[in-house]
DNA sequence: CGTTATTTTGATATACTTCAATAGGGGTGG
DNA sequence: CCACCCCTATTGAAGTATATCAAAATAACG
C-alpha cells in the first residue's frame, strides 16, 4: 500500500464526472465553518485541498470530531432536511460544492452517480466502524498508532505532515490533549516515530506500529 | 415521538417492495452467525424479526459492537468485495437475504432502489456518528442514559425488552459488564428507570434521563 | 431441582484525566 | 535582526472514573 494518489485511494470514483460540471468552489479560510448541525442540508461537498473536520457537541462543549476529511473526500451526504454534524475548516482549504437537488436529479437521471455515492457513503460507514471499534476498545497508544498509520497511508508515504492541532487529534481519538502529546513522546522514545516539530511525523518502524494498532 | 411502528421509524423507506421480489428467507438462531469479517460480500439482509449484532475485534479478543439491527433494519451494505463486520444473531431471528448482484441489477434499473439504499447508508452513518460522540466523550451514566433512549424510541414506548445481553450491552457502549450493570442500579436507585427482571425496562423520568443523556 | 450461565455486588488497581506550570515556535513590530 | 508575545505543545503531580479481580446472588435450563 504505498504510492496510491490520495484521490484514487479515497474519495473519487467513477461515475463521479458528471458530478463535476454542477459543482461551484468555494474558499475557506483556517476556523471558518462550512455548515453547523442543524442546518438544512441543501449541498454536498468535496474537498480540493486543504483539511476539514466534522464535528458533534454535547451540552457542556465536549467535542467528538467524526472524520476529517482530506483532499479528494467528498462529504455532507445526509438523510432528512438537516446536517447531522457541522463541518469545520481545519487548514485553508477549498472546496466544490453541489447543490442537493441538482445532484438529486443527476442520480435520477444516470444511475452511476448513485452507486458512486452509494459506494462513498459505505466507504465512510467503514471508516466510522473502523472508528467505533478504536473510540470503544483501543488504549491511547493504540489509537495513536491507528491514527498515524491511517494518516501515512493517506498520505501514500512513511514522512508526511499532520495538518491539524494536538487538540483536533485529541477530540477525532477520545483523548485529551495532554494524553496525545504524551503517547507521541512515548513513541518517539521508543523509536517506533520520528518527529520534526510538531507536525512533521516519520513512520520509523511501521510492524512495531501495526501490531499495536491490531492491539497485538 | 410515539406510538410508530418499528419498520416506519426506521428501516423502511419508499422504493423497497421491489427489493422484496428477490429477497429470500432465512432463519437463526441465537449466537449463530450470519456472515464473518472478510467474508465475501455478497449480500445485503433485512431483519424480519429478532435482532442482530454487527461485530468488530481486536487481535487479543476485545469486541465492540458497531450496531445492534432490530426488526425493519436492512444491513450488509459494503463496499469492496468483503464485509466489514461480522454479524451474528442476538437472539433467535429471521431475515431476508438479498443477493448483491440482483440488488446491483435492480440499482441500475430503478432509480428509486438506488435512492432508498443511499438513504439507509446515510441513517446508518447518522447512527455511527451519534455512536462515535458516545464512545469518545460520554461518561458511563450518560451512555447508559442514551441507549435506554434509543431501545425505547424504536420500540415506540416507555416499557421494553432488552433483547440483549449485559455483555453485548457493554460491547456495544465501550464499558464493561460489571459498569453497565452498576449504572443499571443507580438509574434504579435514582428513580430514573424500573426493571423487571433483567431486561424489562421502563423509563421512569424521560425528561432526566434526555437531560443526561446529552451531557447537561 | 440441580446445574450452569448471567448478573449483581464488593474491593482494589490503573489508565487516563485534570490541574498546573514550563517550554517551544512562529509571526509581528520595533 | 532581534525581542516580545501569543498560541500550542510538553511535562509534572495528583485525582478519578472505570477496569479488573473476586465472590455471592439470581436467573435460565435441562
Amino acid at each position: 500500500m504505498v504510492g496510491l494518489p490520495a484521490a484514487a485511494a479515497r474519495g473519487t470514483v467513477a461515475g463521479f464526472s458528471e458530478l463535476d460540471r454542477i459543482g461551484t468552489p468555494l474558499t475557506l479560510k483556517r476556523g471558518e465553518t462550512v455548515f453547523y448541525e442543524g442546518d438544512p442540508a441543501d449541498a454536498y461537498y468535496k474537498v480540493v485541498s486543504g483539511a476539514i473536520r466534522s464535528c458533534k457537541l454535547l451540552a457542556d462543549g465536549r467535542r467528538q470530531i467524526g472524520q476529517f476529511f482530506l483532499a479528494g473526500d467528498l462529504f455532507g451526504l445526509g438523510v432528512g432536511a438537516t446536517c447531522l454534524f457541522s463541518a469545520e475548516a481545519v487548514t485553508d482549504a477549498v472546496l466544490v460544492r453541489y447543490a442537493r437537488q441538482q445532484v438529486d436529479r443527476l442520480v435520477g437521471e444516470a444511475p452511476a452517480v448513485g452507486r458512486c455515492l452509494l459506494l462513498v457513503a459505505a466507504r465512510h460507514l467503514t471508516a466510522a466502524h473502523q472508528q467505533m471499534l478504536l473510540l470503544g476498545r483501543k488504549t491511547a497508544e493504540e489509537r495513536i498508532a491507528s491514527f498515524l498509520l491511517a494518516m501515512a497511508e493517506h498520505s501514500g508515504g512513511d514522512l508526511f505532515l499532520l495538518p491539524m492541532t494536538r487538540a483536533d487529534i485529541a477530540d477525532y481519538l477520545g483523548l485529551t490533549i495532554e494524553t496525545v502529546s504524551r503517547t507521541f513522546t512515548q513513541l518517539r522514545h521508543d523509536g517506533l516515530i520520528a518527529l520534526r516539530g510538531t507536525s512533521e511525523v516519520a513512520i520509523a518502524d511501521r510492524d512495531a506500529l501495526e501490531d499495536i494498532a491490531e492491539g497485538a
